[in-house]
DNA sequence: CGATCTGTTGACTGTTATCAACTCCGGTGG
DNA sequence: CCACCGGAGTTGATAACAGTCAACAGATCG
């Protein structure tokens, strides 16, 4: 699976949002970490239960969901090098479910080492408060499109943040990569039907906006995509949004090349 | 206006989710504030504005708003007590409009006085963080709201969110209180059409759950409201919330007594 | 006392939920 | 090897819900 050591991960999403030095980085390095893996769909932790680690995300999807089983709203999509649940640094309670959206491999990491951490340098205790308040600018943003939008822009809206969001830790570098939901999932994220929601992917398919095929989205119209779902990515509060934006309006040309024969069948590969 | 001492407030609402003691309320009393007032639907501070202070509520209510004008969604709503921007001491950046609700009082508070505070008790740090985190979880809930109710439910969970937050903190002690909302700022706190607001109040009326008449909202049926809604106020993480639920099914007695001549005329009071 | 904001009503339209059936796929066990 | 199963995706028909438009009533405020 070559994810390298949990610490990177972190490490990775927190340059994403903040400045770090090596020094910083060093101490993360001597991050103690117990690695486990969780079937899709697997309770993670349960709402309700006190912890005393945090869970990093290295590999996979999770998701916060209210309700345990079937339907339950998911309040919150969590990328690789997440901490879902960092604010149980101060509060303990879990307010959800935390849940496995597909096969997962998670680190947990004691409250203690995030303590020591933040005492030990500023900018690490900055880098870690901005990330648990990034979870909150994240929340807000999801009211609004829940409020505000209609179904088609809702979607379009969420798989532009998953895209952007991985990317800024460096996955999904060509505009593919392997979607978090099923279209149940998705309908419980954007508060719509499952039915629902299978009719707005097709939809976006049709409009040639995007591939999404047995658990792979590939985005080919990324510009097409977020004026559509009017998304704009201030609200992620990453330091250089650019950096993660396609450079260009020919967004995958290369995989538009590729499926511009008989049919789509470059969707294998993560 | 009878409203005591600005840090009464704020030690009031800290109090209702964390554990202070006199010294830390000693310590709150010399808050250095600034006293503003703003009239109804003034924006009190724009979206992406740099700030240096936080803004304690002291009467009436904010909220954030995420475009400024009209229609822009209501992503919270704020009570006497809170601190919406409290944030804003790790990234100064303001996610959206700060927006008055109605004629409201606030206390400006140097960023500078909390993290004095933080470093000077840590019983005062974890409630501020703690103060912090409530924000999120209310978000998360409405995400749920938003997500998952019908919009007569909406309305309802809204209502017994506020009423429970203003008893929290000493107010609405007879289930009456003035309205956060115009009908058009109900409807963009919950994602539906002003029209269809006005709808659902009158549904509400009928069902005789509540009063509400130029901008005062008394609660008739309390169970009745809360069950309709799904009502479980967990997410508010308030130490004693038995305390501030009514305590049998008699919940307005007074007022039904009240209203149970020809028609309603016992909404003036606050 | 007119201007504006807020609340109210009716008619119509469009979106989305619901129900039910069916396909496709991968896995599992006979 | 095949039958079966459950989960995921797809489709069509229908009904409920909520948005829009337009007009007007009532309140509030300069």
């Amino acid at each position: 699976m070559q994810m390298g050591f949990a610490f990177t991960k972190l490490a990775s999403r927190l340059s994403s949002i903040a400045d770090l030095s090596d020094e910083d980085i060093e101490f993360l390095a001597r991050m103690p970490t117990i690695i486990s893996h969780f079937g899709s769909h697997e309770t993670v932790m349960p709402k309700g239960e006190r912890v005393s680690s945090c869970c990093l995300l290295l590999h996979g999807y999770l998701c916060w969901r209210d309700t345990e089983h079937g339907a339950g709203q998911i309040t919150s999509v969590h990328v690789p090098g997440d901490v879902p649940d960092l604010h149980t640094l101060q509060t303990q309670r879990l307010p959800a479910h935390l849940q496995a959206l597909c096969p997962v491999v998670v680190a947990f990491v004691p409250h203690a080492f995030f303590h020591q951490a933040a005492s030990a340098s500023l900018r690490i205790s900055h880098a870690l408060s901005l990330l648990a308040f990034a979870d909150s600018a994240c929340l807000r943003n999801w009211v609004v499109n829940l409020g505000t939008r209609a179904s088609l822009q809702r979607v379009a809206h969420l798989v532009c943040e998953i895209a952007l969001r991985l990317r800024a830790v460096g996955l999904a570098k060509d505009m593919r990569f392997a979607s978090p939901f099923t279209q149940s999932d998705l309908a419980a994220a954007c508060g719509i039907s499952p039915v629902h929601a299978n009719r707005i992917i097709q939809e976006l398919r049709r409009r040639g906006l995007l591939q999404w095929q047995s658990r792979m989205i590939a985005i080919m119209d990324w510009h097409g995509l977020a004026a559509l779902a009017d998304f704009n990515p201030d609200y992620l509060w990453l330091r250089h949004p650019r950096d993660f934006l396609p450079a260009t309006t020919d967004t995958v040309r290369n995989t538009q090349q590729a499926t511009a024969r008989p049919s789509a069948v470059s969707l294998e590969a993560h």
